[in-house]
Formats: structure tokens, sequence, C-alpha cells
DNA sequence: CCTAGCCATGCTGAT
DNA sequence: CATGGCTAGG
């Protein structure tokens, strides 16, 4: 029994008799049956529909007869393809599963590409570019259009054109808008013309390219990929994209046994091309699709389903279901208020050497943030603390410029034409080849129409024509840089030679022996250099593991299998089953599941995130789908976390709470202050005049329960906890009942921070102010907008300021409605 | 030709 | 804040 059935034992669906091996339920059970046609599977967070479609899949070859290498499973990760095949080896057998197509779109992909090449005019040891890739090549196409890189940023031009292709456009349909695009078209013409001539393909090429072979009615190429499955599931088929989508319809031309599953909740990769309306509009395109909505939670305890419930009832536009759950209400969900991202990330650590004191796994245990640059302060407070952690994503092995080198190396030498690898390592180690010496060779190579590689014998031997060069002869090279050109080529092509009988392996040590990149690194002997050396054996070292794994499965160890598989590896797919904190970007959290999350950063502007460049605007929906995400992740224990104020991009920024928080249902959450929050609470108080502020607000403490409408009437159980905070509510004398306006019924009965609140500021009996004395970037708390920051004050007998509130904007607002905030 | 150090500039999310 | 591009000096 695997960990996942064993772990949530007490809380599985029913038996369902004659499926052996997996219990599903009800909705489960008819959508892993389902035997042909098109199916459309609403997975709720939690749901259990990795279960679903691994059932079902099983299902097509043991009872439908259909042959695995007839079906194929797309994944969102390298990580959940190797875990859906775990999964189906414990039922159906590895000798089977092998034959199944599991992986990624891109994956999936490249391997389909490798078989037909051909058709797509490239070599078959073509190679993958990665961004940097991209952008060196963006970096001498710009050169070459003389384009000014100040007025067309490489990147920008990037983002437009994978904006293009993603839309399963290129070159010949851009859509001029503009004298500005004119450019854009030319770079974009000159930018694949050089991937094309360096036999290289970038990621959406990647997905375009076998587009284009499956859309083409002539080819043979084409038969072949429309024909080839009989069977095609696509999971987390919310976040594809409309060359995807394409593509998966043509896979499906002969039949439309197309199951896709997906959770339009948890849509959250608009920005690099998502469509949610492809979901959406699937019933459209399959009038008589089968449609299952799984929408009972086996996942969470009930107060994280509830709070998830509340922050996406929220979101505008959605396929209408409602996730339950039959899981106990459990732990509220603890929402701290800290005073920095420094107190933050003390107080997560805190919680982390708790949580492993009573005996929780460290891989059970997670930290989430919006955005990488959040996890520096985090890391560092974990690694005094001596906890094991591991970090998904951010800087990357195999963004390390001495493994992007090796790698370079055996880039060229699977394919020489790929200039930008050349480029990268002809001069590294440094043997003499500068810049004005590569300007030269791009000249000669940009002349004859060949790559790098194959301008260099040109060169030496003055081939160069010189009637192409305009304006006379092309610069002679000096003696010494022909010579050390000559090394260099002499270096690639025995190293090409090798290529033919060593292992992948055994070829990388021999580029690190003979290019002398080792030795440089040795007599370097700084702390930096044994680092990298470190980093190269462990390059090394993956090709033995990918060598050892291709062997035990049949396959044979190639060097391009190996460059496509690293091309390919996502942030997530490093995730080791190792006893080590999590700590990851909320994005790449998709899919997974922890036992205790820590949900940290919880502002306005870093979540929902707001970029500073006003050109840019953020989708307030996709973060708040994102935020429920997030939430559903957890199993038992949730603490979102916020800080008052936080140092990021080079500048303190102060805070609000994120408006998510709002939305969560109080009964479902705990607020809790750390002690720094508190401290620097205490120091705002005191420019209100005292404890009496809070008198003369004409706030009153209450001490009543509010009453709730419908489900999320408090739960009999309270936790331990709540009744701390039980007494410390506030509400004003004739504000109308806040459950009817909307919903604002959710905002928290208790602001963070409330707690230092109720132990030394109420007192009903003090004597009243003169008011309160609210300075510019004070924090406040209002009974309606919830926490505000005050921008001005307009004095006066009856003082008005006008107060920014997260979610809601400027308002003004009597002082006398305000109080001290979190 | 190389290297160190300076300045500037961007800075979400990722296969 | 971190990376990168550029300049000046070796």
């Amino acid at each position: 029994m695997d960990r996942f059935a064993a772990h949530d034992a007490d809380r599985s669906p029913p038996p369902e008799p004659g499926l052996p091996h997996e219990e599903l339920n009800e909705p489960q059970a008819r959508a892993a049956s389902h035997a042909a046609g098109p199916l459309l599977i609403f997975a709720g967070a939690g749901s259990g529909k990795t279960r679903v479609i691994v059932y079902r899949i099983a299902n097509l070859i043991v009872t439908h007869r259909v042959p695995p290498y007839r079906i194929l499973a797309v994944t969102f990760t390298n990580k959940a393809a190797t875990e859906m095949k775990r999964r189906l080896e414990g039922l159906i057998g590895a000798d089977i599963v092998k034959d199944l197509w599991v992986g990624t779109f891109h994956a999936v992909c490249a391997r389909l590409l490798r078989r037909h090449h051909e058709a797509a005019g490239l070599d078959k040891n073509f190679i993958i570019y990665d961004d940097d890739d991209q952008r060196a090549v963006m970096n001498r196409v710009l050169k070459e259009l003389n384009l000014d890189d100040r007025r067309y940023p490489p990147r920008q031009v990037l983002s437009r054109i994978h904006a293009e292709k993603q839309e399963g456009r290129g070159p010949a349909e851009f859509e001029r808008k503009g004298y500005f695009d004119d450019a854009i078209a030319r770079c974009f013409e000159a930018y694949e013309r050089h991937l094309k001539a360096a036999s290289a393909v970038d990621f959406d090429d990647l997905l375009l390219s076998v587009l284009r072979i499956a859309e083409d009615p002539t080819s043979f190429a084409g038969e072949d990929l429309r024909g080839r499955f009989r069977h095609v599931l696509v999971d987390e088929f919310q976040d594809v994209n409309q060359v995807q989508y394409r593509l998966v319809r043509a896979f499906c031309k002969s039949h439309d046994n197309l199951c896709v599953v997906g959770d339009d909740d948890q849509s959250i990769y608009r920005w690099r091309g998502a469509d949610v309306r492809i979901v959406r509009g699937f019933r459209r395109d399959f009038p008589h699709a089968t449609v299952v909505k799984l929408e009972q939670n086996y996942r969470s305890i009930g107060h994280v389903v509830r709070g998830a419930l509340g922050v996406i009832r929220h979101a505008s536009d959605r396929e209408p279901k409602e996730l339950w759950t039959a899981n106990q209400d459990g732990t509220p969900i603890d929402v701290v208020a800290a005073d920095s991202e420094h107190d933050e990330a003390a107080w997560v650590v805190e919680g982390v050497r708790e949580l492993i004191a009573q005996g929780v796994s460290p891989n059970e245990i997670a930290v989430f943030y919006r955005i990488h640059a959040q996890s520096r302060v985090l890391e560092e407070v974990l690694r005094e603390a001596r906890i094991p952690y591991q970090i998904i994503g951010g800087t990357r092995f195999f963004e390390r410029a001495e493994v992007k080198n090796l790698l370079s190396y055996l880039r060229v030498i699977a394919n020489p034409k790929s200039d930008v690898d050349l480029n990268r390592i002809i001069n590294v180690p440094a043997r003499k080849i500068g810049q004005s010496t590569v300007d030269k060779l791009i000249q000669a190579a940009d002349l004859l129409g060949v790559s790098l590689f194959e301008a260099i014998d040109p060169i030496l031997e003055g081939r160069v024509p010189p009637s192409a060069m305009p304006g006379g002869q092309l610069p002679p090279l000096a003696p010494a840089a022909k010579r050390s050109l000559l090394g260099f080529r002499d270096l690639i092509l025995g190293l090409m030679t090798e290529a033919k009988s060593a292992s992948p392996s055994a070829l990388a040590e021999e580029v690190l022996a003979r290019s002398g990149y080792a030795k440089a690194l040795e007599q370097e002997d700084s702390v930096e250099s044994e680092a990298r050396l470190q980093n190269l054996r462990e390059l090394v070292q993956s090709l033995v593991d990918y060598e050892q794994e291709a062997i035990a499965a049949g396959d044979e160890a190639t060097l391009a299998g190996y460059l496509e598989r690293v091309s390919l590896v996502s942030d997530v797919d490093a995730l080791a089953d190792v006893p080590k904190v999590a700590m990851m970007t909320i994005h790449a959290a998709k899919g997974l599941e922890f036992h205790a999350v820590f949900l940290t950063g919880m502002e306005e502007d870093l979540f929902p995130f707001r970029s500073q460049d006003p050109n840019r605007k953020g989708d307030i929906e996709e973060e708040r789908r994102l935020a429920y995400v997030a939430i559903t992740r957890a199993r038992e224990r949730l603490w979102i976390t916020h800080a008052a104020r936080r140092a990021i991009f080079g500048q303190t920024r102060y805070g609000l709470p994120s408006r998510f928080l709002a939305d969560l249902p109080p009964a479902s959450v705990r607020p809790i202050a750390t002690p720094a929050s508190m401290m620097a609470q205490r120091r705002v108080e005191g420019g209100f005049g005292g404890g009496g502020g809070y008198a003369a607000s004409g706030l009153r403490f209450g001490g009543q329960e509010r009453s709730w409408e419908g489900r999320e009437r408090r739960p009999g159980a309270q936790a331990q906890g709540e009744e701390r905070f039980a007494g410390a509510r506030f509400s004003r004398e004739g504000e109308p009942a806040r459950g009817a306006m909307g919903r604002s019924m959710d905002v928290p009965d208790r602001a963070p921070g409330e707690r230092y609140v109720e132990r030394e500021a109420v007192d009903p009996g003090a004597e009243g102010g003169e008011g309160l004395a609210l300075r510019r970037g004070m924090r406040v708390y209002h009974e309606r907008f919830g926490p505000g920051v005050v921008e001005s004050v307009d004095p006066g007998a009856d003082p008005i300021a006008t107060v920014k509130f997260s979610g809601w904007g400027k308002k003004r607002i009597k002082v006398a409605f305000l109080r001290a905030g979190p």
C-alpha cells in the first residue's frame, strides 16, 4: 500500500466492490470506469483525482484491453508522471507501465520530435534552449539587425515572441500593431532563423513543432501523430494553453477518447498562456462529453477546507461546485501577525521545531511564499536552527555557471551547430580567445551563413570571401589568436570522436580533463572554486545515475537523451523524498500536499502580488485562486503569517494584511500576534494617547458572540485557544449586523494584533481622551473595512482621516470610527 | 587579452 | 539586493 493510502487510511472513501487495490467513491468510480468518448472531470482540491486517473488507466488496459503504448497521459510535472507510474506499477506491473506514454507536454513532445525531427527540419541531436540561451540568441539578433537593445530590451522582445508562439503563431502570422512591431517582426524572423540554424528549439517550439506536424494533413509524420494514441488523458487541464489544447485535439483526431481532469479554481498559470476558457468551454467543444464532479475532499481537516472555500467563494465566474469534507474540523487556521520578515521567519522556525518535536517528519512540513525573494530570510533562520530543509526552485543547480559550462561542452559535442553553447565555452577555461576574436568569428559565420564552429576553419585559412565584406577585408587574426582557435577546434573534434565510443559520463570526465577546466578550478584553490568542482562532480554523478536508469529501463543511454532530460526538469521534480522541510513558491506547490503548511507573506501588494511597474497589471482573480491552492495543500495544520514591515527588493515596505485573510471564515481562524508584533503595537498605541483611545473612538468592549449565516456557524467543538480570545471581541454600538453586508461578514472578528489589545488596552471604564492622535502611516482598524493605513488627517472638532484599506482602497473616515490596527 | 571593481538596473510566477 | 554589463588598469 502506498504512503498516501497508508496515511489517509482513516478517511479513505468507502470500498467499491469489484475494484481491487484501490477504493473509490461513486463519482470516482464512474470516472474511472468510463470506457470511451470525451470525459470531463472537475476534481476539487484533495478529491483524489490522481487515484481516479491511475485507476482509469489500469481499467483501460486490464478491462478494455487497450495496449499501453496506445495510451497517453499528460501530467503537469515530471514528478507527477513518476508518481503516477509508480502507483500504476502497483496495479498492473512495471512491464506494462513502461510502455505507457506518461509525461509533461514538453517531455512527450520532445520524445515525439526526436522521432519526427526531419519533418520539423531539425537534426536528430537538436538542442533545447532555455531562457538564458534564448536571450543570448536575441542579443546576437539585435546586434545583427542594428537595433538598440535599450529601445528593444531582449527580454521584452522575447516575451512578445513567446506570447505569439503560445497562441500558435510564427513570424509569418505575426500581426503588426504599429511601427514598434516592425522591429519585433524582424527580430522574430531572425530569431527563428538562428534557432533553426543551430538545430535548436525553445520551449515553445517543442510543442509548436509537434503541433505543426500533427496538424499537417499531408505528411506521413502527421498521420503517425494523429493515429498514435487511442486514449488521451490530461491532468491539470485548467492550465493548458491554446497550443496544448490543439495538440490534444490533433492526437484525438480519429476518436474522441479524451479524458481531461481539472479544477478551474486552481488555474494559476494564466500569465504563461494557460486559458481557463478551455476547460470552461470543453462542453461546448464536446457536447456529448460525460461530466463528473469530484467534490468530496479527503485531504484536509474541516477548518482548512472551509478556509479555502471562504477565499474561493468570492471568485468571479467559476464552475458551480461545492467542495465539502467529512473529515473532522481539527485545529483552526492560525493567522499570525508578525512585526517584520525576520520576526515572521523566527515564528515559522519555532513552529517547525515544535512540529518536529511532536514527531512530525520534516518532509511533511512545507513553507510557502509568493515570490522566491522571500526565501532567503527563512532559509537563514532554518539553517541557524539546524533544521534540514530543501528549497525548490530559485537559483537552481542547472543554472550555476560551471554546470552550464560543462553542459555546453556536451551540447556542442552533440550538436556543434549550437552557437550559444559554443560561445559560452570557447574561452572557458581562459584560453586567450577574447571578445575581439569571437567577434571576428561571428562576422565570418554570418558572412558564410554557417555556424560558429563551421566558421573556424575558413577563418583560420583566410577563406572568408573579401567581396562579402562591406568596406574591405575581414581584419586578420593575430597568430596567437589563430593558435588558440586551432587548439579549441582540435579539442572539440577530439571529444566528438571520443563521444562515439565513450558513455556520456565518461565523456563528461574527458571534457573536464582535456579542456583543462578541472585543472583551472583546482589551481584557483578558493572556497568558490572548490564548490564549483563539487558541483561538477555532482553533474557527472547525475550522468551516471541517468545511465543506470536507462539500463534498468532497457533503453540506450545517449548524450542527447540526457541533455533533453536536464532541459526539461522542473523545479518540483527536484523535491526529494528525504526528511527535510520543503520551501517553495505556491506555484511550485501545486499538486502537492503536506501535513503542516506555513503560508508566509500574506500581505497586500505581496500576496496578492502587485508589480511596482504600473504598466503591468496584476490579476487579482488569479491571485485569489493561488491563495486557494496554497491553503488546500495543508492536511492537518495551517499557519498563515503576515508582517507589518518587510525589507524586500532593497527597500522596506509597510504592508497591510492581505485581503484574502478577511475572507477566511472567522470560526475557522485563530488570530495570533508574535511578541515582537505586540511590542510594536504597544508603540503605536502610545501614539494614540494611551489606552483611553478606544473608549474615545466609540468602540465598546462587546464580548457578545456574533452569529453567521448558513454553514459557517461556529462549530460546537471549540478549539483550545479560541477561548483565550473569546472575550476580546469588539462591536460598535449601533453597527448593523455584519452578516448583512456581503463579503464583510467574513472579516475576522479579531484583527491580528488584537491579542495585545485584549490584554493591555481594553478597559471599558478608562477615561476617554480627546480623540485619536493619528499620524500619516499609522495602522488603524475599521469595523467594516478592516485594517488600513492613515494617509492624511483633516483636523477639527470631528477629525476625518483618509485611510487606505486593503481591498477597499482609500476611504475618508471619521477618526471616531477608527481604532489602533494591526 | 584578462580581471577586478564599479555602476546600474530590474523585481512575480516556470516547462 | 544580486546580477550583469562596462571600464580602466595590469
